[in-house]
DNA sequence: CTAAATTAAGTCGCGCACGATTAAATCACA
DNA sequence: TGTGATTTAATCGTGCGCGACTTAATTTAG
């Protein structure tokens, strides 16, 4: 151990298992979604179109944590894979509002299965679900502040 | 609530969360990491060398969980700041050594206090790190299954 | 001893993330 | 009513991640 600060080391941080894990869980993800086409933070919007359509880029990126300059290309990918429409607000032509095409609306039932799937590849019981979820929501609210 | 499938609610899902949570964490360590002018996975990088100088490509991409199509160029740009070399291992062309360079070692020093500040900043307790590094490890481990 | 297989690093292309900036529309209010 | 501030989306540049591939060196198997 060539290490002077013992806080320094990899194994006591937080953060490297955090990012790793993050990638790993993408990577389980990777062979459900290529299935229907689809990148992970895709599948996240359209996550968030399935909860609640015709929403704004603006709407969608407070639910996903996403800015325009994320969401706007990733949008415009869906749009010309027929997933979903843009369209400006009239009312405010500021505002772009996006809404599910029947093929995108259709697509969700092709993902039904992917949670149940992931549950099982994942390994977690319910119970270290729970405490995983409070954890993260803690880490989540003190970027907030 | 529109949606058919509660398992598709975001709200229930744990890679949502584990997907924002590990970008609030990136974004909680900017400030520090920006004053010592590294990005997040450099300074993974940089974590792997201060534990264990002189580590072939293939080492460090084992420890962080990274290929040489993410290191190679992240690496170059470390040495074209000064922090490391990189070198051939004359025994075996195929392999190259990585070496923090003087100022690669003096910036540990400068990296010394960023743990301490990150566990302030991240609002977690002792008990709930260690329940969340338990429960990314499982996940951790199951992508490697 | 050589041909095939393996290994390590690098290259290429695409799609995020995100800081910084821009452009356009709307709002506030003097 | 005009004008400066604010809001919203889009654009731009940089740096990851990673699948697919290439190149070069080394190992192995016959």
């Amino acid at each position: 151990m060539s290490q002077s600060n013992p806080q320094l080391n990899l194994d006591n941080q937080i953060c490297f298992r955090l990012y790793n894990a993050s990638r790993q869980v993408t990577r389980l993800y990777q062979p459900l979604l290529k299935e229907v086409g689809l990148t992970y933070p895709q599948y996240i919007v359209l996550l968030i179109l399935w909860e609640q359509d015709g929403q704004l880029v603006k709407e969608i990126g407070e639910r996903a944590e996403l800015n325009s300059n994320t969401l706007t290309p990733l949008l415009k990918r869906l749009a010309e894979r027929g997933l979903v429409t843009r369209s400006k607000n009239p009312d405010d032509e500021r505002q772009t509002f996006i809404h599910l095409t029947e093929a995108g609306k259709i697509l969700e039932q092709s993902c039904d299965c992917i949670p149940a799937q992931m549950m099982a590849k994942a390994g977690l019981s319910m119970e270290q679900i729970q405490l995983l979820k409070q954890s993260l929501d803690v880490l989540i609210a003190q970027g907030k502040r």
